[in-house]
DNA sequence: ATTGTGCATTTGTCATGGACATTATTGAGT
DNA sequence: ACTCAATAATGTCCATGACAAATGCACAAT
């Protein structure tokens, strides 16, 4: 489908169409073309009817870049750079600053893809810690100190995606073991379209079933239209949205002022997470979350407001 | 961002931009624009810089169209008809087969919302037949039902969304209770981009688990390169993949090839779920599953070949 | 009755180049 | 130092044409 298997070419390496390396990099191919037309990379071959095909090593570059451009370059200033002039960039990012001696410990297991070993030190320092402290201080800092070094390419993007599993499942399993139904208020949990990081919602879940809210989880980019019609099937009281940094701070205010639209008044929506860190007003009718401590005061806030009745 | 808040509009609901529909409704900005021209539908409003404005409704027949054209119609058939015949061309799908009582009662359950009863039926299922028993048959069954059903539009995504959760829960639950680290072989476990479905991996990672085999995890949607640098850091024996039947069949077949070309012959490659039903030849050097059983038998194969050293 | 083959039609993806929205940067004015 | 406007950069959208890939169909062969 998008590579030339079997055939034989003068460049056997040639062979990702652009919507594989639309997939691979995620950058858009609308981006693709227009750097093609504007700083002249990449520069793929074409196929005996035009269509570009890029080669691996361009695959690589641009990938490159785009971890670049995450981390604050601009693409005109960096694009037609050799490949080891932007892996030096990368590396001279500065290093992670002062990280917990635990912290450090898990992070070398990581780096080592000592799968088992990792997973036991998350185990223990939940047991250590409690959930609460284990998801404002522990996952936290992973979660902070994994970003970074993403970033700085220090991490390959396996390490990232098993990082993610074990953090899952140690908090999959910690939230089942909560005592307890759960009781007032009904929050429903998920992110908007676009939105797939995960980790950030289930320490929300986490808290929250560690105070005894009951949770409505919906997982990762639930359309806003469908957000509108679960609240009432599942009764919520309170919508609450997580926003990663992967997310621009108006693409988050813009979605929680059209989910406010569309909802009743009578329920609230919470919104929280690194995207909306440095907000400083919230949009009408939302609140912002900028730490699990604010959320726990919200909690109470809550309750304290729909004790009467 | 996406819509016109605060703007006063003739129609104040069309404020959906080009990008706002791809993302609620799957469909390419290029579909969009290419039925627009050749149907005539939808023919959204435009902004003062002729971008194209749609209308909720718009939006909503949209996403009737793609469930429809998912279950096999064909666009240029259907799309000029009315959303309350496009609804009834939904529900006059083929209801669900016979059920097992058992199944039946939970999807009561999860149509009712009663969250709490649907998470507790399922941990009694796993209870009463062991982990293998709950993936091979309960789970299976659970997820045939939910695909149909959700084509022929009886569940709410939002349904989906939490069915998914939960099961994910119980599955990562299970998993860590497995007793033992694993050991040979050592399985890699993930999809490639675009394949989202996370259960179908869970599934797989239960049954490798109980077998005793240690898995490596990566999630879901890890590029092809990625897996190709992930094998000799974790040193793994076997990378398993999962497609569910969202994907059509030549992108697995596509993408197991591909992979197939960047690893080294040592490693096995292990492709199973929906996507893969109906194949009947494997491509050179890959391993088609059908069932957890074909799995099992695989395992077994590979013990006996690699126990001799 | 099922499976395979070739052809016609449908449908989605890609290309081009221009326009402009959005986001960062720069520089002037409190 | 901080805010705000002007400027530059960057990404997204548009229209239209072309064609690859998927699907459906008619007919032959097992």
């Amino acid at each position: 489908m998008h590579n030339n298997l079997g055939a034989i070419e003068a460049t056997a390496d040639a062979c990702y169409n652009i919507a594989a390396v639309e997939r691979d990099t995620g950058l858009s191919k609308d981006t693709l073309r227009v750097w093609e037309r504007r700083y002249g990379f990449p520069k793929p071959l074409r196929d005996r009817h035009d269509e570009r095909l890029y080669s691996l090593p361009e695959l690589e570059k641009l990938r490159l870049l785009r971890l670049l451009i995450d981390s604050g370059h601009r693409p005109g200033k960096i694009i037609n750079r050799s490949v080891s002039e932007l892996t030096q960039l990368l590396s001279s990012r500065a290093p992670a600053q002062n990280t917990p001696p635990e912290i450090q410990v898990m992070i070398e297991l990581l780096l080592r893809h000592d799968v088992e070993n990792f997973r036991n030190a998350l185990q223990q320092a939940l047991m250590k810690q409690g959930l609460l402290r284990f998801v404002s201080e522990t996952v936290t800092a992973l979660n902070h100190w994994i970003g970074e070094a993403w970033l700085a390419g220090r991490v390959a993007i396996f390490d990232e995606h098993l990082y993610s599993e074990h953090v899952q499942n140690i908090l999959r399993n910690a939230i089942i073991a909560q005592p307890g139904r759960g009781s007032a208020p009904r929050v429903l949990l998920t992110s908007l379209p676009g939105e797939k990081h995960r980790i950030g919602l289930l320490m929300v879940e986490a808290v929250l079933a560690a105070e005894g809210a009951a949770c409505v989880a919906l997982g990762t980019e639930t359309p806003v239209i469908d957000i509108k019609n679960a609240v009432p099937a599942y009764e919520v009281d309170i919508v609450a949205l997580s926003f990663s940094s992967a997310v621009t701070q108006s693409a988050a205010l813009a979605g929680l002022s059209e989910l406010r639209g569309l909802l009743p008044d009578g329920t609230e929506i919470w919104g929280g997470g690194g995207a909306l860190a440095r907000t400083r007003k919230a949009p009408e009718g939302i609140l912002l979350l900028r730490s699990f401590d604010d959320m726990r005061y919200a909690l109470e806030r809550w309750r304290v407001e729909h004790a009467r009745r």
